[in-house]
DNA sequence: GCAACAATGTAGTCCCTGACAACAATGATG
DNA sequence: CATCATTGTTGTCAGGGACTACATTGTTGC
C-alpha cells in the first residue's frame, strides 16, 4: 500500500513531537500510545521499541520540557539587558508564559511519578533551575538581594512563580489578572529581599 | 451468599471515602471506578447511579477536598491565638501539611478539568480562600500588611504557599527543607508587605 | 559480498477500564 | 397494596497498555 519504508527513521522524535502536541491540546490523560502510533502512521506496537511503557514516554516528554523551559528562560534573561530587575521580570514572565501555554506539560514535569532511575530528568531540572540561580547571584552582587544562601532565596522565588503558574492553570485567576499578579509578586519579592538589616 | 442488603444505604459516601484513600495512596491515575466498586463490595455498574462518569466522581472528591482544607485552615488559624503573624504561620503550615499529605488530592482540586456546571466546586474553593482573605484583612487592620486590595495581596500569599506545595509534591525540595522554606517565604512576604511607603 | 546479528516495526492477544443498556430488587407514595 | 422512582446487577462494547511471536531492515565482521 503505502511506500513508507519499513523503518520510520526517527520514530522516537516523531512520537515525542506528536505527544507534545497532543498533551498541549488535550492533556496528559488523553494521551494514548496507540493513538500516537496511529497519528505517526505506525503500528500500535512500534512505540514500545523506544519507550518500554507509557511512563517512559512521559518521562522523556518531561525531560524535553525542562530543556525547552531552560532555553526559554535563558533567552528571556539574556535578552533583557544588564539590569537585574529587568532580567528578573523578563525571566519570570517567560516562566509564566511557558506555564500558560504548556500547562499540562509543566504539570507533567513536576508530576514526580517518574520511573526510578530518572537520572536524566533530574539533571534536566537542575539545568533549568540553574538559570534562576545565576539570576539570584547577580542580584546579590548588585546588592538588590540580601546576601545568603542563593539556593534558599531561589527557592522562594521559584515557589512564588510556580505558584502563580498553578493558580493560572487552576483558573483561580484569569489571564487578564496574570500580569498584575506577576508584577505584585515580583515587587513583594524584591522588597522582601532588600529589607534585610 | 452475602447477606448484604440489596441497597447499600450510603453508597455515595462509601465510594467517596474509599476513593479518597486510594487517591492518597496511589494517585488519581490509579483510581478505577470498577476497583472502587469492588472495594466497597458492589457491582461495577453501581457507582454510575451516583456519578454519571469518572469525572463527576473526581469533581465530588475535589469539592470534599476543598471543604476539608478550608476546615483545617480555619482550625489552624483559630487555634493560633490573636497575633497576626502567628496566625499566618499556623495557616501556612496547615496548608502545606495538607499539600504534603494529600498531594494528589490537592492536584485534583486545582486540576481544572471539571465538568461544565461545576458550580458547587467553585463555591467550595471560594469558601476555602475566604479563610485566607480574613487573615489578610486582619493583617491590614493590625498594620502588619500594607493597605490595598486584599484580593491582590491574598493572591500573592496564596501563590507562594501553593508554589511551595508544588515544589514539595514535585520533590524539588525534601521534607526536611520544608519548614525552612515556609519560614523563609513568610518572612519574605511579611517584609515585602510592610515596606510600603 | 555475504552471513550472522542487532535494531526496529508488525500482528495478534490478554486483561483492565469506562460507558452504556436491559433487567431486578427495593423503597416511597398515593 | 399498586404504582412508580431509586438504586443495584449483569452483560456488552470499544479502547487502551502490556506482552509475545514474527517480519523486515541495517550493521558488522569475515
Amino acid at each position: 500500500m503505502s511506500d513508507r519504508p519499513y523503518h520510520h527513521g526517527n520514530l522516537r522524535s516523531a512520537l515525542l513531537a506528536q505527544a507534545e502536541l497532543t498533551v498541549r491540546e488535550r492533556g496528559v490523560q488523553d494521551l494514548s500510545l496507540r493513538e500516537l502510533a496511529r497519528d505517526v502512521g505506525v503500528s500500535h506496537g512500534a512505540p514500545r521499541r523506544h519507550f518500554p511503557d507509557r511512563r517512559a514516554l512521559l518521562d522523556a516528554l518531561a525531560e524535553a520540557g525542562f530543556a525547552r523551559l531552560g532555553a526559554e528562560l535563558r533567552t528571556a534573561m539574556d535578552g533583557a539587558g544588564e539590569d537585574f530587575e529587568a532580567r528578573l521580570r523578563a525571566t519570570a514572565a517567560a516562566y509564566v508564559r511557558f506555564a500558560t501555554r504548556d500547562a499540562a506539560l509543566l504539570e507533567l514535569m513536576f508530576a514526580n511519578k517518574h520511573r526510578e532511575g530518572a537520572e536524566a530528568l533530574h539533571e534536566a531540572a537542575e539545568r533549568t533551575f540553574s538559570v534562576m540561580l545565576e539570576l539570584i547571584l547577580q542580584g546579590q552582587d548588585d546588592g538588590a538581594l540580601e546576601p545568603g544562601d542563593p539556593e534558599r532565596v531561589g527557592l522562594v522565588l521559584l515557589a512564588t512563580i510556580q505558584g502563580i503558574a498553578a493558580l493560572v492553570t487552576g483558573s483561580v485567576i484569569q489571564a487578564d489578572q496574570l500580569d498584575e499578579l506577576v508584577a505584585d509578586a515580583i515587587a513583594h519579592f524584591l522588597r522582601g529581599s532588600r529589607a534585610a538589616a
